[in-house]
DNA sequence: ATATTTTATCTAATCAGATTAGTTTTGTCA
DNA sequence: TGACAAAACTAATCTGATTAGATAAAATAT
């Protein structure tokens, strides 16, 4: 019997599948392991635990992401960067249910390595931010604040929350052009709160 | 032997103790029934399983917060009706952190019982909104916007997503500014798109 | 009051999934 | 070629949820 040849990688891409496909929390060992054609124990040469792996699999998602988001900020400024980014972050989660699930779920203790699959991130976030010389108080309320409709808008949607006929995308976009005009609002004030 | 005579509520609440003090992923029917002075099978006179029992729980939570928001409510009007809601969420939140993440986590498939749990924060919340004569449309977009930020803020706050000394309930009131200001943008706007 | 029924609880057993121990096989490199 | 490290396997263990069946307390009916 010839071996397989798994790597991190070949692993970690099945899972994703799977979450996408099945859902989180049907993710199991034996499912993965079943998928890549082995027996469940041989996830143990590369991963210490499924913790581990789903640890992994959310920083790997986290990567992703942050790779989409700065793509869609290539070549643009200020509103148009922003609504471009915000778009791309929508656009990602909701291929990507199982994974954003993940995502969402497993970085509780995690602190060191989400951060620095972040940081790329967060740095392309406050190049375009910068434009708009925020006070830096102003430039974490800010930052804080997107990220937070952001990540709260997909975890509804996701759910099911909005029980409405209502346009997904349209209240997406009602929802980045107030934050676009609270941004406004601060904007070259050097000293606010 | 006598009879400790267990109620959904008793053991709810237990649950809810359990998962605000020790963490949502280390509620097990062993932990649980411990607690309780029980072995866990009995639990099953009262739940058809784990799964039923988290989803009474996601729905004991949503009940508390919908009564807490409602409070908040009472007597106020407008901006600071809508502030006071907001703080009353934040703070209801900051001190059910394991139950928060339980009402997450578990209503994926529910649909009828978590409509029919928040129905009432939801009309208590269209109430407020009644006064400032938005059109249809723009009050469903407003509803989701709000939604969705203090969904992503409290989610980001319990996980520590935001390293950073700023004051967490400064930035938190930044938001609500924000979006009280894209309120009044639409406000009286009975034509909105 | 007593008999009957219901049901909360128990113990013992089963099942599924993660994990560990120990073995075999394969690939690599001196 | 031979030796070593790594990848995979089988078999066994452990934990936690769940089921089956027994017991006894409480509730209800006669």
């Amino acid at each position: 019997m010839s071996r397989i040849g798994l790597t991190k990688d070949i692993i970690l891409q099945s899972a994703m599948e799977i979450v996408d496909n099945i859902g989180a929390e049907n993710l199991t060992l034996k499912v993965l392991a079943d998928k890549l054609g082995v027996r469940s124990p041989s996830l143990y040469n590369h991963f210490n635990s499924l913790s581990d792996l789903l640890t992994a699999l959310m920083l790997y998602g986290w990567k992703q992401l942050e790779y989409r988001v700065m793509q869609a900020a290539i070549g643009k400024s200020k509103d148009d960067a922003i609504k471009s980014m915000c778009a791309a972050y929508l656009n990602f989660t909701l291929e990507h249910l199982g994974l954003f699930n993940i995502m969402q779920s497993y970085n509780q203790h995690i602190s060191q390595e989400t951060i620095a699959a972040t940081s790329g991130l967060i740095e392309t976030i406050r190049q375009v931010l910068s434009a708009y010389n925020l006070s830096e108080k102003y430039e974490v309320h800010t930052i804080r604040v997107f990220r937070s409709f952001l990540q709260g808008y997909v975890y509804l949607v996701q759910h099911d929350s909005f029980g409405n006929s209502v346009s997904i995308r349209d209240s997406f976009n009602v929802g980045v052009g107030i934050l676009l005009k609270g941004l406004k609002e601060n904007e070259n004030i050097k000293l606010g709160k």
